[in-house]
DNA sequence: GTCTATACTCTGATAGAC
DNA sequence: GTCTATCAGAGTATAGAC
C-alpha cells in the first residue's frame, strides 16, 4: 500500500503482520486473563506475561486496566450478539430454520470459546454500565418482526401464540445455560470431561427439537 | 443456659440473640458483598463496614478472605441446591407435580435472593475446587430414580423418551438462565425493572408449560 | 515502541491494648 | 471479643532511558 511518491497511506488499522502487533497480542492475552480471572481477579503482571511484553507496555497501550476491561468485553459481546441477532435480521427464513440455525452457531461458539458467555454474564452484573456502550439499540427493530412471524406462525397454527420475550428467553436458556454451567453441570451430573462434550455436541439438535416441540400448539 | 453453679453450658452454635452475634453479622455482611461484587472485587473493608464491625474482626472470626469466601459459597450452595434436590427426592411424586414444583420454589429461590444464581456460577467458574466439598454426591441416587420415572412415562407414551441429564439441563436452564442474565435481558429486550419482574413472576408457570409441551412425545 | 526502575495506593493480615 | 494502629505485599500506574 505504497503510493507511487513513496509515502504511505494512513490505515485505519495497522496491516496484520505474520506475528501479530504488540497491541493484538496484549488485547488477546488480556482477553484470555480476563475470561480465565474475572475482571476483577485478572491481574496486569499476567496480561503481560501472556503477551510476552512487560507491564508498561499494556499501559502505553490502553492506559488503564479499566480502559483495557472495557475493550475485552466490547470485543466480546461484539463477537457473541451477532450469533443471535445476525439471524434475526435475516429476511425470509422460516421460524424452524431460524431456531436450528441460532442454535448451531451458538453452540459452534460456545465451543470455540468456552469461558465467554460465564464472562459475559458476569462481568454484565458486576459491572452493568458496560451495556450502555453496547448497541444493543438497534436489535429492537428485529424484535417485532420476529413478533409479527411469531404471530403470523400462530394465527396459521403452525405454533401456539407467545410473546417474542418468553420465545427469545427460552431459547437462550436452552443455549447459554449449559455452557455458563459447565463445572456445576458436570459435577451435579457426575459427568467427565468425554461425556459432557458429548452431551454439548447433542446439544444443538437436542435444544433444537425440544425448543420446537414446546411451540407446537 | 446458665447451670446452677453459674458456668455456662456450651453452644454448638450460639444461641440466637435478639441481634446476631457478630459472628453471624459478618457472614451476613460478607453474603451481600460477595454477590454483589464477585469474591474478587469484594473488600475486606466493605465487609466490616456493612457488618458494623471493623476488619480486625473478620480475621479474627474466619481468618482469611479465602476462608470467608469458602463460608460463603457453601452456605449459598447449601441453600440453592435443596430447591431442586429436595423436590427430587420426594417419592411418589407425579412428574408434572415435580417440574411445577420444582419451578415455583426456583423461581420464589431467585426472587428472594436476586443475584446468588450468578454469583454461584461465577464463582464455580473462577473457583472450581470449591465443588470439591459440595455434598452432590448425594445427589447420584436421585439421578437414578428420575431416570426411572422418566423411562416409566415414556414407556407409558405421556412424555417421549429423554436421558436424565438432557431434563435436567433443559428444565434448569429454563429457570435459572432468565435470572443469572437479568442485565443482559433486560437490556437485549429492552424492558423496565417492572416489566421485567412481571416476566419473572409468570416465568414459573411459562416455564412448566413450555417444559412439559416440549416433553410430549 | 519497548524496556527497567520506581512511586504510590490499596488491601489483606497481624500486634497488642482494653 | 472488640478495637486502634501498623506492617508487608501486591498491584496499578508513571518516569525516563534506549
Amino acid at each position: 500500500m505504497v503510493k507511487p511518491n513513496g509515502s504511505r497511506v494512513r490505515q485505519p488499522r495497522p496491516a496484520p503482520d505474520v506475528e501479530a502487533s504488540a497491541r493484538e497480542r496484549i488485547l488477546d492475552a488480556a482477553h484470555q486473563v480476563f475470561l480465565r480471572r474475572g475482571t476483577a481477579g485478572a491481574r496486569t503482571q499476567e496480561i503481560a506475561d501472556e503477551a510476552g511484553v512487560n507491564k508498561a507496555l499494556v499501559h502505553y497501550y490502553f492506559g488503564t486496566k479499566d480502559a483495557l476491561a472495557e475493550a475485552v468485553f466490547q470485543r466480546a459481546a461484539g463477537a457473541f450478539l451477532p450469533t443471535i441477532f445476525g439471524v434475526l435480521a435475516a429476511p425470509d427464513l422460516a421460524l424452524e430454520a431460524r431456531v436450528a440455525q441460532i442454535a448451531e452457531r451458538q453452540v459452534a461458539f460456545h465451543r470455540a470459546h468456552p469461558y465467554l458467555a460465564i464472562y459475559l454474564l458476569a462481568e454484565v452484573h458486576t459491572a452493568p454500565e458496560r451495556l450502555e456502550a453496547l448497541v444493543g439499540r438497534h436489535g429492537r427493530p428485529v424484535l417485532s418482526a420476529l413478533q409479527a412471524q411469531l404471530d403470523a406462525a400462530a394465527a396459521a397454527g403452525t405454533i401456539r401464540a407467545i410473546p417474542v420475550a418468553d420465545f427469545l428467553v427460552n431459547l437462550m436458556s436452552l443455549l447459554v445455560f449449559p455452557v455458563a454451567a459447565r463445572p456445576m453441570v458436570r459435577h451435579v451430573l457426575g459427568l467427565g470431561e468425554a461425556e459432557y462434550e458429548r452431551l454439548l455436541a447433542a446439544r444443538a439438535a437436542e435444544a433444537t427439537r425440544f425448543f420446537l416441540d414446546g411451540l407446537r400448539p
